[in-house]
DNA sequence: GCGATCGTCAACCATTTGGTTGAATATGCA
DNA sequence: TGCATATTCAACCAAATGGTTGACGATCGC
């Protein structure tokens, strides 16, 4: 559990990464599109998902050609866990988090991301 | 605020760093007491106690020889408010923290601390 | 003042990190 | 089949990180 911790944070103590978090807490999307706000590289996008990913933050799913990015809702537990101790935060809700993250898919509130990248 | 939370969560991603921030938790802590457990020169961990200070994590104070080492209450707000909106996780309450800080300090729980290192 | 203790500073070193570019792989389309 | 698109891989580079050692500055006790 420590280990994951230590990637955990170093993975949020990028403010790219930081940024592709927000962008998919809206959304999933596709590499590209991840990549298209960004001047830096798709080499170097493709490097902060695999770390966001190794950390167990978001997780990558080919379709077709097509390389589909979205949030682990699970992913911060650890990080949560360690900080509730350090102010009386509270655990965060997963499930909720989860049931939120579905419900707004199963809306289809993501059709422009759908549409630009197909 | 966002080159706080690069600092912060870059100072949270090393273990001895958070290790520290346990001890702390507990006890206010002489810099030399903090690296008494650590296999690493004092050098290191005064190295360690630089970058949780600048991430505003804890504060040092010097008190004749000794330069007293204690959490920064408020130094984790930045960090636990981004998370916030990854999981519906509730903002930390600080000023609970702050007050719960005090208090274990106004109770002298930390004697041994303070007579192993006076 | 002197010697011991506390802590930082400075220089150095190996490894990791964040970026680049260009080639390679995988898929879709015509 | 053959070309365009989507993504990663590999090699490389500069800068940052985490550690070392040795010298230095402050402070205490005698």
């Amino acid at each position: 559990m420590e280990h994951k911790l230590d990637a955990i944070f170093a993975a949020l103590a990028d403010p790219t990464r930081r940024a592709i978090l927000a962008m998919l807490l809206e959304d999933d999307m596709a590499v590209t599109d991840v990549a298209a706000p960004f001047a830096m590289s798709l080499a170097a996008i493709s490097k902060h998902l695999g770390i966001l990913a190794d950390a167990g933050l978001i997780a990558r799913e080919r379709r077709g050609r097509v390389i589909w990015c979205k949030l682990e809702p699970d992913g911060l537990r650890a990080a949560s866990v360690w900080m509730q101790g350090f102010g009386q935060m509270d655990v965060m809700d997963l499930d909720a988090f989860e049931a939120f993250l579905q419900t707004a898919d199963a809306q289809g509130d993501h059709d422009d991301l759908e549409n630009q990248s197909a």
